[in-house]
DNA sequence: ATGAAAGCGCTAACAG
DNA sequence: CTGTTAGCGCTTTCAT
């Protein structure tokens, strides 16, 4: 077996309740006292067994993260943030892919909970009843998904479609496409509502197409949809369908952007390095991953340490114009 | 506090003892019984403490899985794939970044370790004699390492890289290039032996570049020294590589594939959506991750159980033949 | 087949 | 400041 903290305390010639001070109050002991158990503790390798640890303190110090698709390219960034801001702050993160399914993903937070003191769950698919049921169990931080008397973290989309209309308006298109995503999106019908309300505004046209897969063969499948709608301007679900759009209209003979310009969201790794590069509207993806780990923190610490028990917090998204969109072509 | 074994004991009208066994051994115990104690269980929301578990049986039940990059596009199907294996076979797992640093990936190791059966260690930039200090700790299965004594899944590169350079030299190259990776890759010598050896077998001149960053920007810096190089076709690192070298070779007026063939390896998302589609060696990260949880969790159980203590299993790659490779122009 | 009791590694009052 | 004493939730002999 590995080294305990007993082993410690008798090599130091102390009691164990020592030797743990030393470790979780290390100022109430002895100055002399705790060097001595610490060189000790060093030259045994000691290493503090957290699940023992969390028996007593009912603080396991893991965080549980969960996402729809850890291959969808626009989680990994979140999840490498969330995951070194909880580190930064000493907690370990479990991960876990639902693969999209509610049941598992409600089994996943059931098996984890006892095993962590707070859930991320991002872009849930379970439905509210659920999560409501769920979240007497462990605290809960939400991104991505409006959640009454949750606390979340939104990435205001909206505002950034807002935006990559004005955009496109400026460009002089007239008649433009939205690509919506999954039926229980939030991002999705933010984009929708504000795409809505700023197309109306610029006095474009705005044609709706969707749901639509929020992957590259969703924007493929969308393509002929585009290509018969007669729009000069596409506002994509996300960089992957919009990816997967122009190769479907480049296959139809239609250029991106000589005469279809197209948006993503996401500011994903491929968008950067697709040809054309791709106009997208930036997440702050990272910065929700961080930003959720310490609300999550927060929640954990309890009202008492003055955190704001539910907030909602809305991070600025960006519109980043590179290729794909240019002025319309005066035909 | 949550509902513990005691609860579900109290409220069945039977001893804790009985309930544990219901759940841990339950041949042990009378059909009627532990159908009672089920309902009950069921009924009262019962989940075992995993973490309390692993106190007595010394098996936590969850794993570590340690990669240099999470953002990195090749490191998320593995992630995925290990993830959903682990959770197959009832085992939760830890995931951490280490930021390419070997350091802070010694310390993730270390306090991991007393809360996971085994660690998985992907492309690990450890050195290996600190990797040889650690495995008396913590049962390990490496990826895309050849480490003596430990049990490694290797994808064999040097078998696609060999391949790669016959498809090369087949569309009449005669003098290419090889961008190597960062010094301490495993997969980046592989590539450079497997792909001298058949370009000398085929009569091709090798010119090696490196080492460059395992990234876009990497690729992107070597443009020069390609450009300058005079070779018509280009074996990368990896698809991020290859993609910021087309990226560059396109910004000094060198088409791709007209004027330089070239190749990357991984088979990324980025590689796949990318204008020319990129002409790839596939690697089976999925498989691997997979692989590599089914050959820990038999570490785990030991050799008791049965399993070879140490294996190396080498798993095919192949060459994904698509645009960004054409035939020699004869000028 | 079930109960009793000890203990996993650690923390947390409570004494002293 | 340090030692004593209980447990945390669960498994595991050992009895019964």
């Amino acid at each position: 077996m590995a080294v305990t903290i007993r082993d410690v305390a008798r090599a130091s010639g102390v009691h164990v309740s020592t030797v743990s001070r030393t470790f979780s109050a290390p100022h109430l002991v002895n100055a002399e006292t705790r060097t001595r158990v610490l060189a000790v503790a060093e030259g045994l390798g000691y290493r503090p067994n957290r699940a023992a640890r969390a028996l007593t303190t009912g603080r396991t110090h893991n965080l549980g993260l969960i996402v729809a698709d850890i291959a969808n390219p626009f989680f990994p960034p979140l999840i490498k943030a969330a995951q070194a801001q909880a580190r930064e702050r000493d907690y370990h993160v479990f991960v876990a892919d639902t693969d999209e399914d509610p049941l598992l993903e409600q089994e996943l937070i059931e098996t984890l909970c006892k095993q962590v003191d707070g859930v991320l769950l991002c872009s849930p698919r379970l439905s509210n009843r659920v999560i409501e049921r769920l979240r007497a169990q462990v605290p809960f931080v939400v991104v991505n998904r409006r959640l009454k008397g949750l606390t979340t973290v939104l990435m205001d989309v909206g505002q950034g479609a807002g935006v990559a209309v004005e955009h496109v308006a400026g460009l002089g298109h007239r008649r433009m496409a939205l690509l919506t995503g999954p039926q229980s999106s939030w991002t999705s019908e933010e984009m929708l509502a504000a795409a809505t309300l700023a197309a109306h505004e610029r006095d474009v046209e705005l044609v709706v197409i969707g749901p639509n897969e929020p992957t590259e063969h969703g924007g493929l499948a969308a393509a002929q949809a585009v290509a018969a709608s007669g729009v000069t301007a596409v506002l994509c679900y996300n960089d992957l369908v919009a990816l997967g759009l122009i190769e479907g209209l480049r296959e139809r003979g239609v250029d991106v952007p000589g005469d279809v310009s197209v948006i993503g969201v996401d500011d994903s790794l491929p968008g950067r390095l697709s040809r054309p590069k791709l106009t997208t509207i930036t997440m702050p993806t990272a910065a929700a991953g961080r930003m959720a780990v310490d609300l999550l923190l927060a929640t954990i610490a309890g009202p008492d340490a003055g955190a704001p028990p539910r907030t909602t917090v809305r991070l600025e998204t960006g519109l980043l114009i590179r290729e794909s969109t240019q002025r319309v072509s005066s035909s």
